[in-house]
DNA sequence: CCTATTTGACCCCA
DNA sequence: TGGGGTCAAATAGG
């Protein structure tokens, strides 16, 4: 399904997302010679240049990968279905029986769950990972064949409180410029929104260029080799503000659920761009803007979705098979 | 103590 | 039959 995204677009536009992913390289690369050989001042605000342009770049990526989002059916088992909510009780009763083995908890669990099978999907890829605005929770990692970098997988943190159904999948698939490829299947069915007022992006933060962006302007992942750092999986959210910097090894981990418990922001965040047509919304033009350009989301923020994006990255290097 | 993450095992389906 | 999606015990972290 997914695989073949690029196959089903039309060849004008994938030869623009070529020309595209080959300037945003070119770009970076540029970045690399050009802080070599000037000072830091200049450094400053050629750095910043850079990084609109890789903005532009990513942008532009993401409009075109956004707008052909897979209609791949993907479904995951129906809230209320037989498997899904008797599981805690089957497990339950077993134990209360007294045979609360491992083994015959295990066998409980047969058809216990779905598999997705044709519904809804929306993929798209991003030169960092993008917060969607939900609060999402790791459920499994797993090493994919023929892929270099593992998937990783995530479902609503409200799946439980307010059965929402909402899963993801995120995935590096490309490195120079690293890519990735987040897909999600189903709906947000909880009450999720974020305050407009909450979808700023902290200023501070040199680089985490945000909000329509895709693209952190990959200077840390070109600068620095992320393989060994002890990252989390997932850069988390929670940190953004003040843990990103150029010492990669305290990555933040992009990890949502922690805005969750964030107290009174769980619900903080706006809906994922999965949930509308977000895309049109770019025609306003006053969502996208510069680097580190606050969100402007106020005129948008109830409807629109969680289009903050933030350079989070995260490096699946450090995950190992886990099969 | 509670919640999130990790990760090996299980299970569905192509 | 095996790849991929999910579960859930163990572990980590606040």
């Amino acid at each position: 399904m997914d695989s073949s995204w690029q196959e089903n677009l039309p060849s004008s536009r994938k030869k623009a997302i070529d020309e595209l992913l080959r300037g945003q390289e070119i770009a970076a690369q540029l970045k690399l010679v050009i802080n070599k050989s000037i000072g830091f001042d200049e450094s400053m605000f050629v750095e910043d240049l850079v990084k609109k342009i890789m903005n532009s770049f990513s942008s532009s990526l993401y409009i075109l990968n956004g707008g052909e989002f897979d209609e791949v059916a993907s479904q995951i088992p129906p809230v209320g279905s037989p498997c899904w909510d008797d599981r805690k009780t089957s497990k339950d009763s077993v134990e209360s029986t007294g045979k609360s083995t491992a083994e015959l908890k295990v066998k409980d669990r047969r058809g216990c769950y779905k598999r997705r099978k044709s519904v809804h999907s929306r993929t798209y890829d991003s030169s960092t990972l993008t917060h969607d605005g939900h609060a999402w929770r790791k459920y499994g990692q797993k090493m994919i064949l023929n892929a270099k970098h593992p998937r990783n997988y995530f479902r609503c943190t409200h799946k439980f409180d307010q059965q929402c159904q909402a899963t993801k999948q995120v995935q590096k698939i490309q490195e120079e410029p690293q890519l990735y490829r987040t897909t999600y299947y189903g709906h947000h069915t909880c009450k999720n929104l974020l305050r407009a007022s909450q979808f700023v992006s902290d200023p501070s933060d040199h680089d985490s260029s945000i909000l329509i962006s895709f693209n952190d302007s990959g200077d840390h992942q070109v600068s620095k080799k992320p393989d060994n750092s002890l990252l989390a999986t997932y850069p988390t959210v929670k940190q953004e503000c003040c843990n990103r910097e150029g010492d990669n090894m305290s990555m933040p981990s992009y990890d949502p659920a922690t805005y969750y418990n964030n107290q009174g922001s769980s619900s903080d965040y706006l809906l994922s761009p999965a949930d509308h047509d977000y895309m049109s919304r770019f025609d306003n033009g006053d969502v996208i803007s510069g680097v580190n350009s606050s969100c402007t989301a106020s005129s948008h923020s109830l409807d629109m979705d969680g289009i903050m994006i933030e350079s989070v990255d995260f490096d699946d290097d450090y995950f190992h098979d886990i099969n």
